[in-house]
DNA sequence: TGAACATATGCTAATATATTCATATGAATA
DNA sequence: TATTCATATGAATATATTAGCATATGTTCA
């Protein structure tokens, strides 16, 4: 199997449709922000806000779009809710993509 | 370096821009199945539309965007165009969008 | 229990996106 | 050169997405 044939069998309606939902999760600058935030581990909602400079009721949203995209996973503590990323394919993907646009 | 740490150091806007901008070309069903039934070699625009099963006006719509993004190629021969894969990282990065739904 | 803090959520307006239709462009050929 | 075939494109419409506001929920602690 030469170079960049990877095991990409046949998609059937569904899998395109959970494929393409799942690359609409990298596909705004908000999200990445935080998904990239997250690379350094675990942090609550206000870290978030602050390093990306947005506003809670925004990065909340984009906090709840990734969750159900099953891309972060939380934990309360006390008031607090620490996100932190839940797919090892994460970073791998944003690498991939990082390394396309700098050609 | 362990196993997942790519090397992604700081993004400044444009390249964050740049980055959601290219995951944004897989964030649609539609071009993912230009992009996948590219994957087999070069097919002109007339093939794309009969293996998607689309008409022939959004085929282009997208294959334009497509080609915009750097991801597609294309050359005349006739009265055909004919497209293809113009990225070694979009088979890849289907490769690991298909692997993480796949879990 | 009620104030203060942290986060989530419903709604809305602004914006972006995809598809379709009609038509334009460009190439081959009768 | 008029017609046909292949593809592109502009405009209109329908739909999705985002951010912000206001407010709700859940937690801590005085």
């Amino acid at each position: 199997m030469a170079e960049n044939d990877y095991m990409i069998k046949d998609l059937d309606e569904e899998e395109l449709l959970e494929l393409s939902d799942l690359f609409k999760m990298f596909a705004d600058s908000t999200r990445i922000k935080i998904l990239y935030d997250l690379f350094d581990g675990e942090k609550n909602v206000t870290e978030i806000c602050e390093d990306i400079e947005m506003n809670q009721s925004a990065v909340s949203h984009q906090l709840k779009a990734l969750k159900t995209g099953k891309l972060i996973k939380s934990r309360r503590e006390g008031k607090a809710i620490y996100y932190s990323l839940d797919d090892d394919h994460v970073k791998t993907i944003i690498a991939m993509g990082k390394e396309h646009i700098e050609e």
